[in-house]
DNA sequence: CTAGATCACTGAACCGGGTAAGTTGGCAGA
DNA sequence: TCTGCCAACTTACCCGGTTCAGTGATCTAG
């Protein structure tokens, strides 16, 4: 089936394919009369304009780009990047933007993606996340000049916009909660070391443990996925000096945590109060559901798409907080017996 | 920064744009010395072709899209989608193909996104998931001859291609298994009626269930979200003549009907046994970790993605089986008490 | 020794839009 | 009546690849 071409509505118009492009994109320089004709015929021969033709020209291809490093068996339960991508697709949707996704395995190999997508003007800017310190993509970034929204922080990023969200204080809040529970011997399990989030709620999770005085907190760092989790878990509950508390960085560990409390015949939260990061389904779905420190992570999407299109435009965009993150309580805490 | 272009290549080199364009496409009408000393300086200038260009004049846009057809708070949750895409990025990433996304809320908007794409030239085929019988989506693909790959069925998709698991073997063989266990009373919570594979399964499950003499069996419908996950179960195990086995469509239905048992003081596997459909590593995160029907999720992806390049390429396709489905028992199955 | 084939390459058209520069026709003002 | 000006177009070229129809030069066969 032949598709329909601007040439196939200036003929039926009786223009020149000049006067439809005028028309079509809003431009001055056909009369009112006249556009409206070239819309309709358009509408009725379903006419899109040809992505590949328009972005030659223009410059724009109408498409933004998100890389994905994790491996597949990650990416799969972390309920995080599809919120993450619904969010996107809201913003982007709306300004007809397509989405490019690929997955990756290394920061590296990121780096090399983004290089072919701006080499190939595949895509008008990309969306950045699991930044880490000093992150290899950022100087590559500026030096293509590739439009881009880093998701995480706050941390140094040049001239990139960056949108992020206050772990530190969440995390506080967290601590705060769980010791007006009656909780002094509070762990967390983190997500990756390297990653800068992780640093930051590392950071402010020492700090207020030690403005609270409490001892003996410790964080033992993991890597997000459920083994990871389960293992850290269980050298903490082996232990002699047994944490009554344990904050997750994300809900996949907390799940499995709990799991390995229960398996370990601990009951939760009589024994062991619980605390997940970033509220999905999942923490609703286990028994006793999860307390959880929640954000809208579909809004965090948007706005980050939001931002990339305005740096798109040209337009400057700067440090970005997105969205509160709140504690939600639910039946995995409780004052420790 | 100025992207290079065959051109610049061609000047460097001293030849004309199209004895590059020939060699860097390993066509004949270059010398072996010519084209290596052309690929040399693309490498070293870091050429990759714009992709609009090549689109424009070649027909490819070297691109395939997926639509994802389910509210976010589920595509967040779910392990499947994001299993199908790293599978296919391992297939499309090979051939450096782009996979485009677009979270849409209904098939009929998904047929618009079809169309839209198609006359965009934006992609060179489509993976259709989540197929109904007499799916509105496949007659606008034929209409269009946009290739394309069905994943589930099978069903009557005419002349387009389909992947699909043996549905029919395995809830027959998860079946067999809990009653030679020695279970009696089977149910099933089922994903969303109108789905073509959720119909097979239940058209199997009566089947096996009648064969074998079982009475009582149910099936009732839930959409595979946790919270409908947890209604059906609360259903099925506040009736009289409890079920000591359920079968559930997804995993996320499976862990929410274990949450569900355990709050109302049921002991899994000692009152319920669960079986869970597609063995994400959530199945194995929770306690007791359940008994899966399992298949590899990243290679139907990848076969899918590999058919769907066929058929791009203009090879006849047709109808392909998909890995095995096989039973994974775990903790959460046992002789009812 | 020459017609014909082959090789290695060039030049130009083309894909389908965007857009700067040029061309009408109509009307106002001097 | 002529100039000037503006709206409403048209013309023509650009983007960066692919591809087809040449074009010399070299090779081969009769």
């Amino acid at each position: 089936m032949k598709r329909p071409t601007i040439a196939d509505i200036a003929r039926r118009a009786g223009v020149s394919k000049g006067a439809v492009s005028y028309a079509l994109n809003g431009q001055p320089g056909v009369s009112e009369a006249t556009r409206k004709r070239i819309i309709a015929i358009a509408q009725e021969i379903g006419f899109n304009a040809n992505s590949a033709a328009r972005a030659l020209s223009g410059a724009r291809a109408r498409a933004v780009g998100l890389t994905l490093c994790r491996p597949a068996r990650i990416l799969g339960i972390e309920p995080w990047f599809m919120g993450l991508i619904s969010g996107f697709e809201a913003e982007l949707g709306a300004q007809s933007y397509a989405l490019t996704l690929q997955v990756v395995a290394s920061p590296e190999q990121e780096v090399e993606v983004y290089r072919r997508w701006w080499g190939e003007r595949r895509i008008d800017g990309v969306i950045v996340t699991d930044i880490r310190a000093d992150d290899v993509r950022i100087p590559v970034l500026q030096e293509l000049q590739l439009p881009a929204v880093v998701i995480g922080g706050p941390g140094d990023t040049g001239s990139i916009a960056q949108i992020w969200s206050d772990d530190a204080g969440a995390i506080t809040e967290a601590v705060r909660y769980l010791v007006a529970l009656g909780h002094h011997r509070i762990a967390r399990v983190s997500g990756v070391p390297g990653l800068l989030h992780t640093q930051v709620r590392t950071k402010a999770f020492d700090e207020i443990c030690a403005s609270l005085g409490l001892e003996n907190t410790i964080t033992v760092p993991a890597d997000y996925t459920g083994e990871e989790g389960s293992r850290a878990t269980r050298r903490l509950l082996i232990g002699g000096d047994r944490p009554s508390a344990i904050i997750y960085d994300n809900d996949v560990m907390a799940v499995a945590g709990l799991a390995v409390a229960q398996e370990m015949g601990l009951s939760v939260p009589g024994d062991l109060s619980i605390v997940a990061w970033d509220d999905s389904p999942l923490c609703s779905l286990v028994h006793p559901p999860l307390t959880a420190l929640s954000r809208d992570i579909s809004a965090y999407g948007a706005q980050a798409a939001r931002e990339l299109l305005n740096a798109i435009d040209g337009k400057r965009v700067g440090n970005v907080e997105a969205g509160r993150v709140h504690l939600t309580p639910r039946g995995s805490t409780a004052p420790p017996r």
